[in-house]
DNA sequence: CTATTTAGATGATGGTCATCATGTTTCTTG
DNA sequence: CAAGAAACATGATGACCATCATCTAAATAG
């Protein structure tokens, strides 16, 4: 039952849309091929009509997240001249990041697997960070520019920190502890529960 | 081929002890029955002589690594009275933890694996975590009670959270920068390269 | 409109893994 | 020292999983 050539992009799409979904909530390794198929609507065997392995749609996938997330930021940071730092925390500690890590931030999601891994993924999401990190040094405080740098770097782990750390504890009162102590510590608004 | 005892109890340690480093470095789904046992020197027949099952034994394990944590940090504090919250990041942030994660803190290594499961697993990260947002409340900065345990919140995290990010990348000087920063932020000394 | 191509379905294949069944050897008990 | 127990070894078992081979039906090329 072949598919015209739209169809086929649109299936693509589908399939790297579903997976990226999956393995931030799950891990790379949480979710198989066929997982990703069924939860796209296909069988498993069309998977490698559309990428040479699971490692490829791996790479695909955070690619294209990571690239969301950079466009985001920028649009947060541009959209926001009188306290961009605050609006891009109020964004990033939020329970939408706790609640539903299937639509979170691809780093906050997968940066520890990633970090046990090797090759071209790795890379990736080195780049990524890079990018990230540069981005935060132009908004955060500091007289010289080594000082926006280095609260730039302070800010990232703990925005991540934070995000992990909420992740992990049970008790939802706690988690919201976190998230706003954090965001209050960073100069960003209170957490409206 | 029988042990004594004695010698059964020794080999039970062993495989604990070695599960320990070996879930640190690779994580719980990175690790199989037969790796450990292997590396304790056995074949993986005899591991059910000594647990139900893999889950058991991890759960052994973190409750181990969990208590020697906190053996570690109060001794840290204790034999810090003067600068306590110094002593312990400097401790914590350090590169050891980043080079050696088979012998690092076992939340910072297992954390966001836990943080997807469920069951006694997710209960004892969980107490282990509340635990450690206890200690540092009482030697974070902060005129009252409440500052001081929204002070320790954000400091654990921020902890783990560089720790995660120095290790996710790849260029050492990043790290190092990572690394510096944070207990710079914090309130430690600097880091030695 | 026919021939060819090909997307996706179905159904192997070989590998890994947790767990179990059984065997062998050595400790422990009496 | 003899009889039984039990720790570890060996070797299934059944479940998953990534990847591949083959089939089919529909889309495209001529």
């Amino acid at each position: 039952m072949r598919v015209s050539r739209e169809k086929f992009a649109e299936n693509r799409e589908k399939i790297i849309l579903v997976a990226g979904r999956m393995f931030r909530e799950r891990g790379f390794d949480g979710v198989g091929v066929a997982d990703i198929m069924k939860a796209a609507g296909f069988t498993h065997g069309g998977f490698y009509g559309h990428f040479q392995s699971k490692d490829e749609l791996a790479i695909e996938v955070c690619k294209g997240l990571i690239a969301k997330v950079e466009d985001r930021w920028s649009e947060i940071i541009a959209s926001n001249p009188a306290r961009p730092l605050a609006a891009l925390l109020e964004h990033y500690i939020s329970w939408c990041m706790i609640d539903d890590p299937s639509d979170s931030c691809v780093f906050a999601a997968l940066m520890h697997e990633v970090s046990r891994s090797e090759g071209e993924m790795r890379k990736v999401f080195n780049d990524g960070l890079s990018m990230l990190a540069d981005l935060l040094a132009q908004i955060a405080p500091g007289a010289t520019t080594q000082e926006k740098r280095k609260n730039g770097l302070t800010t990232l782990a703990s925005m991540m920190g934070a995000i992990n750390l909420a992740r992990a504890v049970e008790d939802r009162a706690l988690a919201a502890e976190i998230l706003s102590s954090m965001r209050e510590k960073l100069g960003a608004r209170a957490l409206q529960s």
